[in-house]
DNA sequence: AGCCACAGCCTT
DNA sequence: AAGGCTGTGGCT
């Protein structure tokens, strides 16, 4: 790199090392990567003018000769490609200034020299929408400026460029501490804890899974996360504000059984252990236990169809009518309560529950005799056969008899006697051997039941004598659901795919990743926090107006108090941002991005509609103004009207100053390009 | 696309 | 300790 006292000057136009905006007779621009620089600032100056006027940057004359980190084998090729690249897009009379910019800044940000000859075409390959150019689109705007590779875990400067973790640890780790790129000073948190911009990996992953999908053969169903890639454990998505099991989503399910698989988890279906799921096997929480395929729904404590039968319950506590005793067990059905609003659980009943839903499900496996696997959780307090933590397997059982009657509270429930026949012993028994059949308690609440529901026939699952233990008497019921971890190639033509992964395709499915998780539109000038959350910027701009930087304080009128730092959460992770907010910049690799994706979408939305060719359009309604990039946010902004939609809390102790309102016009212009 | 759910975190 | 809040995922 450069000698490290030489500094060009920001963009702003200040020079970073004096920090005065030095007049145009003092600065110089360099002719490779059009940078201005401050002349008195500089430690080697051209002698003449004509040396001023060829006059290239210490960072672009010292390319060649300090390759990055990590280019070690590819030596100094790509830096002489990028230089030659730079230059044909300067003499390249048919572009705009503008354009210019644009497509060196693409460049810059490892914009990709793959293809040899037209550099930049990557992003105008709109409209032919073809799998593979996503790929080479994110190819050619994200490759990580150091590796020239497609960075597998992608960290975002606050000014807005993005590299490998691997490589700018590695710039951190030689003490740099500025930008590779544009020199601006990368935060001391960023460099000690550089977050991981998750977006662009999911874009990055769906774009390389999409490649491959199309180089073999037939393209494949496309799940918006297929359960390999998922990681083991649940996770937090952009979209989930608050962190935690309650707003996550699953993991990877381990076991190979669809998700309406009736009866045992088999060790055949456990290709992670090779064991199945056993009695007694406890997991952390919901989430944990899903994985494992014991009990699906998260939330929910039944999981079944209406039409087809339930799979499995949860004792969880929720439903103070439930009565345990272990080998069997009085369960409530679900429903009866107001959930309006965004309650999710409401402990209070105010109507009759009746046989629909999940209930029905339940009465249906009642019907057939169908094994449903039992799951308890520690939340069911008033059980002596509750785990103490998490929440347990606890094997199969059969629903031999339903009804309703008046639960605890007034309204009707639906009850069902549930009675264990499993062939293994129940976790709280020092029985070695699983359960016969027993006979069935007398319930006492069965007096004042009505709707009762018995079984008539055969039951699906039941005991063979000769085999001494439980089978299934009549074959299980053909699953009607996909298994969603295994390759979904070949075979079934009639398999169903899931609606999305019909309807959209790569560019839309990529576009829905860059969405700001704000206003839950594709991102325009998408900003990139330190703490690595994606918004546009006058969504996060928004946010946060009216609030001041600083906080004045004053103690009761007396004297004024040293002024606090105003805290400004990010909206995805309350992490404080405000430093970010004093100049955030421009993802401009994201925003290039978005932008092809955006006409490709619109593109073949039109080709699709006139089922014609499509002649070559001007682009420029997709152009944005240069200077409205990178304009300051004075975290000033505008009208508090707009920005309460539910989306943000007001703090009502703090009084915040607004120091003008200046930006609402750039604001309105921005914010009437979202599309999609 | 809307509704529903025995979660789990945070605030009071 | 109790109640509020809220993305997610499955069913309809």
């Amino acid at each position: 790199m450069a000698h490290d006292s030489d500094l060009p000057c920001d963009g702003d136009g200040r020079c970073m090392i004096c920090k005065i905006s030095p007049p145009v007779e003092e600065t110089l621009t360099c002719k490779t990567c059009v940078t201005p620089w401050h002349l008195n600032c500089l430690s080697a100056r051209p002698k003449t003018l004509a040396d001023a006027a060829q006059w290239e940057c210490p960072d672009c004359s010292n390319l060649i000769s300090s390759p990055p980190p990590s280019t070690a084998t590819s030596g100094s090729e790509p830096s002489a490609i990028l230089i030659a690249a730079i230059r044909a897009i300067e003499s390249d009379a048919s572009l705009s200034d503008q354009d210019k910019a644009k497509r060196r800044q693409q460049l810059l940000s490892g914009g990709g020299s793959d293809d040899g000859d037209k550099t930049t075409d990557a992003n105008n390959e709109a409209g032919v929408g073809g799998d593979s150019d996503v790929l080479k689109l994110l190819t050619g705007s994200f490759n990580c400026s150091f590796c020239m590779q497609l960075p597998d875990r992608p960290v975002t400067t606050p000014c807005g460029h993005n590299f490998c973790l691997k490589c700018f640890e590695k710039w951190v780790g030689q003490g740099k501490r500025t930008c590779a790129i544009c020199r601006a000073s990368i935060p001391p948190k960023m460099a000690s804890q550089p977050r991981i911009n998750s977006s662009l990996v999911i874009a990055i992953r769906m774009a390389k899974l999409t490649k491959s999908n199309t180089a073999s053969g037939p393209p494949k169903p496309y799940y918006s996360v297929l359960n390999q890639n998922r990681p083991d454990k649940a996770y937090t998505t952009e979209r989930a504000k608050k962190s935690g099991k309650a707003n996550a989503c699953s993991g990877k399910i381990f076991v190979t059984v669809p998700p309406d698989h009736f009866g045992p988890i088999l060790a055949e279906n456990d290709p992670e252990r090779g064991t199945g799921v056993l009695v007694g096997e406890t997991w952390e929480d919901r989430m944990e236990c899903r994985q494992w395929g014991a009990h699906l729904p998260h939330v929910a404590g039944i999981s079944g169809q209406s039409h087809y039968g339930a799979q499995s319950v949860a004792l969880s506590g929720g439903y103070e009518d439930d009565e345990d005793h272990g080998e069997w067990f009085l369960y409530t059905g679900s429903g009866g309560r107001d959930l309006s609003g965004n309650k999710r659980t409401n402990k209070t009943q105010s109507f009759d529950q009746k046989f629909e839903k999940y209930n029905e499900a339940l009465r249906v496996s009642c019907r057939k005799g169908y094994p449903v696997r039992v799951v308890r959780s520690h939340k069911e307090k008033r059980s002596a056969y509750a785990p103490e933590k998490g929440v347990r397997y606890d094997g199969i059982y059969r629903i031999e008899k339903c009804w309703r009657k008046p639960g605890i509270q007034g309204y009707k429930v639906c009850r069902y006697l549930f009675v264990r026949c499993d062939n293994d012993p129940a976790p709280w028994t020092s029985d070695e051997n699983g359960d016969r059949p027993r006979d069935l308690p007398s319930i006492k609440e069965l007096k004042n039941a009505t709707d009762v529901t018995e079984r008539k026939s055969t039951p699906s699952w039941d005991f063979d004598v000769e085999k001494a233990c439980w089978v299934w008497k009549v074959p299980a019921p053909g699953s009607r659901k996909q298994v969603d971890n295994v390759d979904v190639e070949d075979g079934n033509s009639t398999r169903k795919v899931r609606r999305k992964t019909q309807t959209l395709s790569v560019s839309e499915r990529l576009l829905k990743e860059f969405c700001c998780v704000i206003c839950h539109k594709v991102m325009t000038l998408p900003l990139t926090t330190p703490c690595a959350h994606n918004f546009c910027k006058s969504c996060l701009q928004e946010t946060f107006a009216g609030q001041t930087l600083m906080k004045e304080r004053t103690c009761e009128g007396r004297r004024t108090l040293r002024a606090q730092k105003n805290i400004m959460k990010c909206p995805s992770c309350s992490n404080d941002i405000s430093d970010y907010l004093k100049n955030p910049q421009v993802n401009r690799e994201l925003m290039s991005v978005i932008d092809t994706l955006q006409r490709q979408t619109k593109e073949s939305e039109e080709n699709a509609v006139l089922g014609e060719e499509i002649l070559n359009t001007d682009e420029k309604t997709d152009d944005i103004e240069e200077e409205d990039i990178n304009s300051d946010i004075d975290i000033v902004i505008v009208d508090e009207s707009k920005v309460n939609k539910g989306l943000k809390r007001k703090k009502d102790g703090e009084k915040m100053e607004t120091i003008s309102n200046k930006a609402k016009q750039e604001d309105d212009e921005s914010s009437s390009l979202v599309t999609v």
